[in-house]
DNA sequence: CGGACAAGCTGA
DNA sequence: CAGCTTGTCCGG
């Protein structure tokens, strides 16, 4: 009797699995998960053992053997996690069962290295969530979400996601401080493979070895680096729902603003309203209707005065990259808005009145006041550092993505969204044009805005040590930004939930787009089932389901074309 | 994916 | 019909 390895080669573009023979020498490494070399059709290959002595083996005799046994992946759990996620995502099984491996060949785990050590002060609405089974912890956005991790790692191996490597690092080292024992991934896979208190790394963590999990914590839920933007674009936070739900293991959500994904999902907890409150920046709106917008002037009297204190650092944000370009009705000044989702609309080639995110058409008319003309409010691109700079009396820095990583220090900084990552700290942060990211043309757009101004909260700290937002809007009215000023981001979320469900938007359906060269061919290889609906055509689909399940089987029926340069993307970001 | 091989095309 | 290109299939 020969023990059978099925092996999933992990080569690009190749989503079948084969059978080998191990050999005896091979036998004691040869388990599910295991990474091995393989011969496939002549070459030597990677790859992982996905099951051992299947039931529908290849039955010949003539199995080729298993060349050699790398190292260690990822248990069997994460295997099924991975077929799960190649289903969800429409992705391929290697793409995942990737994440799950160590960088490096893994041959021996470290023994287990656990304390229970837990001593500092923890958080009792964590404990208290996960009594329940997990839910959604909402916290201001300058506290610390150290209290909630060291709650959960009490009860027992915890994996804690945060949105990037440095986040993972600095928050990992303090737990170390904290006398726990931590593996940062994919760093100290091997670690986290051999058993420690803490595994914690950005959303690839999601898919690191937690061997006896007890509870899971993702922190900064609403932050948009827990999901990959390539294909297949898997979100941590959902990957680590599922993984969860199968271990038994509860999950809590922090963020200073959870999304509704995460608010449909489990029971929200949130800090008495003077907490939340004291733990948000003052927020300034100015009111640009104010203003006569054919002026196009981002620089505000109010915004002028802020400058010109000496002793504030000035973060001022524009993001000139959109493609989006803002209307305003020249007589009524009233903004151009889409009938329908209330998002901003563009003229389109034929001069009507479009909307990039519902795709709702409507002629050139104002639905305030009824005029025909409109004016382009979208505002110079590099000028406006010049015009900032002669504004505040003193030099102004631009800080753009393809600018340095630190830029010089400075009094006044201008830039794109990078500004918020690079300048190290300010006093108040500036949106010139709030409106962009607001009424941009993608159904997440309210959660992105709100995003941005979560991160300019942490840039210039709470309101008692003099933080402050200045949110410069043509819709000072709008649901993110009275959430933002009053700091209570529940404000926003009630519209936004009717809204979603109107127009079926996750997470009340399930949409992916397809497109690039093979789309064609792939969409028209579908098997139409149930109640998935593919429209659109030219190279250029979106596909629509009442469930991510039903999406994905559906979608997963298709045929990529060989050697096609398709992307399907399932609730892409942007 | 990338090699094998079959079918299709060309020029003598 | 050799010699070459193009396309499809398959791998254990």
């Amino acid at each position: 009797m020969v023990t059978v390895a099925r092996v999933l080669p992990n080569v690009t573009g190749l989503d079948k699995h084969f059978d080998y023979v191990v050999p005896d020498q091979l036998a004691a490494g040869a388990v599910a998960g295991a990474v091995v070399r393989v011969e496939l059709h002549g070459r030597r290959v990677g790859g992982w053992i996905v099951e051992i002595d299947p039931a529908d083996a290849h039955d010949d005799a003539d199995l080729k053997p298993i060349a050699k046994i790398t190292g260690r992946g990822p248990d069997p759990e994460l295997i099924d996690l991975a077929d799960w996620a190649s289903v969800r995502w429409v992705g391929r099984r290697r793409h995942f069962l990737q994440a799950a491996s160590p960088h490096r060949a893994v041959l021996a785990l470290p023994p287990t290295q656990r304390t229970g050590n837990v001593s500092e002060p923890r958080s009792p609405a964590t404990t208290e969530l996960l009594a329940r089974g997990g839910g959604v912890l909402r916290l201001p956005p300058t506290s610390d979400p150290m209290p909630a991790v060291l709650s959960a790692a009490a009860t027992g191996p915890t994996l804690v996601i945060v949105p990037s490597v440095e986040q993972a690092m600095l928050l990992g080292a303090r737990l170390r401080r904290g006398g726990l024992t931590v593996a940062v991934v994919p760093d100290d896979w091997a670690a986290a493979a051999g058993g420690v208190d803490v595994v914690i790394g950005s959303r690839i963590a999601a898919w690191a070895p937690c061997p006896d999990m007890a509870a899971a914590v993702v922190v900064d839920e609403h932050d948009e680096a827990l999901q990959d933007e390539a294909s297949p674009t898997w979100h941590a936070r959902d990957v680590v729902i599922e993984r969860c739900r199968r271990a038994g293991a509860p999950v809590v959500l922090v963020s200073p603003s959870p999304t509704l994904v995460a608010l449909e999902w489990g029971v929200l907890v949130r800090p008495s309203h003077e907490r939340e409150r004291s733990g948000w920046p003052i927020i300034d709106v100015i009111d640009r209707t104010d203003e006569e917008p054919w002026k196009r002037s981002l620089v505000t009297s109010e915004l002028v005065r802020h400058l010109r204190d000496p002793d504030r650092v000035v973060v001022c944000v524009s993001n000139t990259t959109g493609r989006a370009r803002l209307l305003a009705c020249r007589q009524c000044r009233a903004l151009t808005r889409c009938r329908r989702c209330d998002a901003a609309v563009v003229l389109d080639d034929e001069r009507r009145l479009a909307c990039l995110r519902c795709g709702t058409v409507r002629p050139p008319v104002c639905l305030e006041c009824g005029a025909g003309r409109f004016a382009n409010l979208r505002p110079g691109v590099t000028r406006l550092r010049e015009e900032l700079e002669a504004a505040a009396n003193r030099p102004a820095v631009l800080v753009t993505g393809e600018g340095p990583e630190r830029p010089e220090a400075a009094g006044v900084y201008v830039g794109t969204e990078a500004a918020l990552h690079r300048v190290p700290g300010a006093d108040t942060v500036a949106f010139l044009d709030f409106d962009r990211e607001l009424l941009a043309p993608r159904y997440r757009a309210g959660e992105q805005a709100m995003a941005l101004l979560v991160r300019a909260a942490r840039l210039v700290g709470p309101r008692a040590r003099g933080g402050r937002i200045l949110i410069q809007t043509f819709v000072p009215h709008h649901d993110v930004v009275q959430a933002a000023l009053l700091a209570d981001p529940g404000r926003m979320v009630e519209a936004e939930r009717s809204r979603r469900a109107m127009l079926g938007l996750p997470p009340f359906g399930a949409y992916a787009e397809i497109r690039g060269a093979g789309s064609d061919e792939f969409v028209g290889s579908v098997e139409p089932s149930g109640d998935v609906v593919i429209a659109g055509g030219d190279g250029d689909y979106v596909a629509r389901a009442d469930s991510w399940t039903a999406l994905g089987h559906t979608l997963s029926t298709g045929v990529r074309p060989a050697g096609s340069r398709l992307r399907i993307a399932v609730d892409p970001p942007r």
